[in-house]
DNA sequence: GCTGGCCTTGCCGTCGGCGGCAGGGTCTAG
DNA sequence: CTAGACCCTGCCGCCGACGGCAAGGCCAGC
């Protein structure tokens, strides 16, 4: 299939495989009018990046998987480095939920203190 | 003060301070050589940017509570602006927890599946 | 043959918060 | 008088993941 086809079927844009492209990430088989062309192992791969990227890995973290995916795996994190991946960025998300923890008490204090002092001042301008 | 003490003072680069003029968010008056002129009131804004920033805000969300205060209140939160602001960002980090939280699990998921896998794979080969 | 819808490459723009550099001016101590 | 430590403005660069546009090639149907 060509890029259009390709881009509709996933939800993508075309912009964003031939970015995808331009970063070795899904390389393309060339037509003689040098258009893209795609099959479904290609779909397969763009499925596995969109569903990693809405995890809130970068396109760079994917490669693993889309590597492990063409090296013929069932899917694609079934390789070493794509569980260090995973481990890694499970770790990442575990540090932010913790700091965004903190931050959330913080500012919800702040919040309270705010409002209070805002109370009192209103209190002693009566 | 000039620009470098007050850099120094709060911990943060003398660049940091060109930016925050630019954006009319800590505007510094002029000694007759043209040099950035601070004084403790710019310090104490200083602080209460860099808090916020801390905290996640964006330097304009920081605004409302320079401009509280500059009108003379004795905290940056003792402002309805400010307060709504701390407000929206509660709320922002509430969501962001939860789409985090939601996202843990999902990999944390991911992850077990993917080590099983292997798992499986290895015994098969052997 | 021509229109319209695909496709190509290439390059600039976006967002935030600065970093860093060039090419100057200013002030102070020795 | 000069070195060196400040200061100034102005402008390009960076990160990531594309968006958008221009200028052109290719192909199907009418």
């Amino acid at each position: 299939m060509r890029i259009g086809e390709l881009a509709e079927r996933a939800g993508v844009s075309t912009r964003a495989l031939r970015h995808y492209e331009e970063l070795g990430l899904l390389p393309a088989a060339r037509s003689a009018n040098g258009y893209r062309r795609y099959d479904e192992e290609h779909l397969r791969a763009l499925v596995e990046i969109r569903t990693l990227v809405g995890l809130g890995l970068s396109l760079e973290e994917t490669r693993p998987f889309v590597e492990c995916l063409r090296a013929g795996h069932p899917t694609g994190g079934s390789c070493a480095d794509s569980i260090a991946v995973y481990r890694s960025k499970l770790a990442e998300v575990d540090a932010s939920l913790a700091r965004l923890g903190a931050v959330r008490a913080e500012l919800a204090g702040q919040l309270e203190r705010a409002v209070r002092a805002r109370c009192e001042f209103t209190l002693e301008e009566t």
